[in-house]
DNA sequence: TCCGGAGAAGTTGCATGCAAGGTAGGGCCG
DNA sequence: CGGCCCTACCTTGCATGCAACTTCTCCGGA
């Protein structure tokens, strides 16, 4: 039986999501009042999200200026890149001696569903393929049992993006992308941590490429310091 | 210039010595009026600092009925020392090519004045070690200039202790501690990362053995749940 | 025309008050 | 005598109000 949320942690997780997925642009004003008149509140939780998005990296908050959505360089996506290229093939492996018969089904599952959603064609939704892939990865870092690690990645990869950027995949990357889910799930199977860190090491590898490319695309384009609310 | 801080930041930062100082024992509780009193503020800017040392790690809040200091296992200290065995020798080596020599001799000021310190005999104090330690380490951390990978271990490491522990090294392990410190500076100044590399990782290994050591006498030695508030 | 400053409007920071939920103690019933 | 429930107290969650700070605008002077 789930506890009934508390408006803070409402107002935390619909901010978050409107972050994530890309409803609110990064350097975007998030004015209290605005802000507690559509989620329903008071001001006061949603100071208490904006605050804990502020630990986060999610937004970046300064005195008497109030806060914006969190901003990042090409650096900073470097950077954060690097720590996955460290931190998730490691992780990764953990996860191999303990998924179970069960979780393997599960993933195997996520995987495939993604690969049905991201085939090119009509039928192609990559708006679906977010949180499918929230999904995946999430399951991975459960089972690595790991909390110490899946907080500093956690911290790592909340600041900038990966998410609602499948949209800037290119048809082989993302199938690459895609196949490399498979393969983890295979290698999962095997009961072979080495051949999932290295199948997970290409993941990262891949997705940087993507993710790198994108970034400087968009700094590019965007000269202007956009200034939008929503 | 430094902007004046708000209350909330005070207490904040008021709050995270008062437990990273061990003033505030893991499992003590957290009474917003309490501290409130204690900070000379309202309950407001306390609630906000909780809130956040929540999403630090440092304290655990459960609605409706209050924050208390964060405790730990001794398997999840363990995931803190793998981790940052992890971590740390990297951005050690990071560091070794953005030192400059200021930034190395500092730190061989620091190094030298934790080997006085520390050394045994009438004027041995321990508790000076702390700052010097946690000096020592930030200013390697901002050389290195990875920001993800500070989040990262910060992220990481905050949740458990690492302070007030120097209280329970042995005079073998801490000399070798102090005299790792002084060995990263002399591959800093010989400009040789994997030196450097290779000294963090022993650096950690030698805390690690320290520091879960320490963790199973406590909890062996503490069977009652202890419920102090100061 | 451009720069500087005074004023006004809008925001944030914080304190306080009230209501809802939780906890502890005592009395009642079995 | 033990267990349960009810009550009173305490704590947290949230809304609201006021003061301080920022920023935008408008006006006068160079």
């Amino acid at each position: 039986m789930t506890r009934p949320l508390t408006s803070a942690e409402r107002a935390l997780s619909a901010l978050r999501e409107m972050i994530m997925g890309g409803q609110l642009a990064p350097g975007a004003r998030l004015g209290e009042v605005e802000l507690a008149d559509r989620l329903g509140v008071s001001r006061t939780p949603v100071r208490e999200a904006l605050s804990r998005l502020a630990a986060e990296g999610l937004v970046q908050v300064v005195p008497n200026r109030g806060a914006r959505v969190a901003t990042w360089t090409v650096a900073e996506l470097e950077g954060v890149f690097d720590l996955r290229a460290v931190l998730e093939p490691r992780l990764t492996a953990l996860a191999v001696p303990n998924a179970r018969p069960a979780d393997v089904d599960e993933l195997d599952a996520l995987a495939r569903r993604m690969q049905e959603v991201g085939a090119p064609g009509p039928d192609q939704d990559l708006d679906a393929l977010v949180p499918l892939n929230r999904a995946f990865h999430d399951r991975l870092v459960a089972l690595a049992g790991h909390p110490a690690l899946a907080a500093a990645l956690a911290a790592a990869i909340h600041p900038p993006i990966v998410r609602r950027n499948f949209l800037t995949y290119d048809e082989e990357s993302l199938r690459r992308s895609l196949g490399h889910h498979a393969e983890i799930v295979a290698a999962l199977r095997a009961g072979d941590p080495d051949w999932a860190r290295a199948v997970m090491t290409s993941h990262i590898a891949n997705a940087r490429a993507v993710m790198v490319r994108a970034a400087r695309l968009q700094t590019t384009a965007t000269a202007t310091p956009e200034e939008e609310t929503a």
